[in-house]
DNA sequence: GCATCCCATGTGATCGCTAACATCGGGGGA
DNA sequence: TCCCCCGATGTTAGCGATCACATGGGATGC
């Protein structure tokens, strides 16, 4: 019966043959089933340990029509954000015991989306995460269409069937504007970051709606991008043009610019200007000064997604995402304005 | 005969009866057989394109036993290296149409490698590859001895059947040093990574022999592991305890440690000490000073990685793996030391 | 002009698993 | 005591692709 070719992998089969029971008793024990008496269960497991089997995960996913696997559509840089994003996402579909297959993309064109998902849909995933930060990507999702759940991870308040999970930006940005104005600040210049990410609009509205809830007028947001490039060519027009007494940044290489423009003018910081950052970077403890930032909850954050997709799969309706909370951490580059 | 459920997504055997072929032809046409007549071909895909029909890989992997996907196991860290590894190789892999399952490792232990690597192999991967660093990682996967291609991502020199690819980390960290030394710096000291990398281990021995070469005494490196704090510990000690003209840090978070605890002592960088580092991380071209340092080619290394590990799943023997280039990117933290 | 070979296509078996149904005892209620 | 039901296990039929082999017709060789 078992041709035994010495290049075929044990199956099911050759397990039973062993245990001396029927494959699908086998596939029983494997699954957890629970008429099985107990003596009968370890003859079997004992067959699978001394034959080293593992069962066959496309044979199972060609019957069952699910993989148990989810794709994860990631972006292909090595920004910090994302790619805590990513990491925090696998680590919660492995716990989940899913298989994460990921793809990334240097650029949002809808073509290469599109080309993606349907790379995702050949596989067979039971669901996808899209780890996309701005417009183009949910538009190129949307226009796919794909006939599995899809988490977006950014964006909030997507039209059904889309579900997104997303970290409370515009509290931070409250936060970071909040720990300013306790400070004394009234001044407080926003660089902001691309106008085409969500979480870059969100901490817009977050630092414009706490200055305006405490009185000051917010004015008009410096645009950026989220490079440290920028905000140092920013921080030198700052200085040459007349400083705020704070300035908050859409992120910590923004703020990395700002303080090296600073440094390099003699501005003290935070004695001339305070500075406050985004994310909470690995180094931003050391930047000279050390920064003060907005720290998000990665984990969370992943943990969250993997719920609203298992939901999904599963078939329920709602799972509302919810908000990841955020918090301030305070380091040395804000301190009270001067008198 | 096509029970059509609604539920079920078309099959073979659907664009077959569409186009009036055997479902073997369909086949022939997907997997570009030569002889199919272009009318026949023609025929068929417009049956796949009325259909939307797509390929089942599960069906497709239990005939085959391929099933096109690689496992990729990475550190759970966002450090910039393994992230920036990480990202090539899926981009090469996926270029060369394999499917890219992830799983990431918080830490290096035997139990944890050995349970992501039952994971892969379950899931049927052809190949796997293992970014990773240090000893621990290569003893686990060795111990384990998985069925299929193993390529490691960081050590050089691994005994069979394991294979590996590097960055030259050692011939990066002469180039920094020689970069000191042409400058007319003999007082180069170095701030090491954690000795149980193999990356931190191949620096030391890089700037070990570029001064030895050079006719210049090594002395000890100051141990180190990767973080800025670390650095900042160190800078702090140089200040107190008496300054090189030079220190090469391991990694750019190390340097900018550095930097931090030199600003803050009023140490001109570079006129008092001159700082190299490692990596080329984002930002650092916007540190305080910009750090020069070393960048390595992610993008080469995901392509020679997947070079050799396509080589070893065909069954080829050989495939020395050669050792992708770095280069100094000379930025304003290194100059002459003081006369 | 006839045998030969190859090209284009079809047929049947099979990969390893799970779902659905069949079977066979034994225990409890009427 | 009889019957019904359920627990433990076996049997059969696919899931959707590829592989190996069969088939039939036209071009080729001598």
């Amino acid at each position: 019966m078992s041709g035994d070719q010495a290049s075929r992998p044990p199956a099911m089969s050759d397990v039973a043959a062993l245990a001396g029971v029927s494959h699908q008793t086998v596939s029983r024990v494997l699954n957890d089933h629970p008429s099985v008496l107990p003596a009968t269960r370890q003859r079997v497991l004992d067959a699978i340990a001394t034959l080293g089997y593992r069962r066959n995960l496309a044979a199972r996913a060609l019957v069952t029509r699910r993989t148990g696997t989810i794709g994860v559509l990631a972006s292909g840089s090595a920004l910090f954000g994302p790619t805590s994003t990513l990491i925090a996402i696998e680590r919660a579909a492995r716990d989940a015991g899913l298989f994460v297959s990921v793809a990334t993309l240097p650029q949002w064109r809808a073509g290469e989306v599109a080309g993606v998902l349907e790379h995702f849909m050949t596989e067979g995933v039971d669901g996808v995460v899209v780890i996309a930060a701005h417009d183009e990507a949910v538009e190129a999702v949307q226009a796919f269409g794909t006939p599995v759940p899809v988490v977006m991870v950014g964006p909030v308040g997507l039209p059904a069937p889309l579900r997104s999970v997303a970290v409370d930006q515009y509290t931070g940005a409250r936060l970071a504007v909040r720990h300013l104005l306790d400070l004394g600040h009234r001044d407080v210049t926003h660089l902001a970051g691309p106008l085409d990410w969500f979480d870059a609009r969100r901490r817009i509205e977050g630092w414009h709606d706490e200055l305006t809830a405490a009185g000051v007028l917010a004015g008009e947001p410096i645009p950026g991008d989220w490079s440290a490039d920028r905000g140092y060519a920013v921080g030198r027009e700052l200085v040459a043009g007349g400083l705020p007494t704070a300035v908050f940044a859409a992120n910590d290489q923004l703020a990395l610019g700002l303080l090296r423009a600073f440094a390099e003018a003699g501005v003290r910081v935070p004695g001339d200007v305070s500075v406050v950052g985004f994310d909470d970077v690995d180094g931003s403890a050391q930047f000279f000064p050390p920064l003060t930032t907005v720290r998000q909850e990665f984990t969370a954050l992943g943990e969250r997604c993997m719920e609203v997709l298992l939901a999904a799969i599963a078939g329920e309706e709602g799972a509302s995402a919810g908000l990841i909370a955020t918090s301030v951490v305070v380091r040395a580059s804000s301190g009270p304005p001067r008198a």
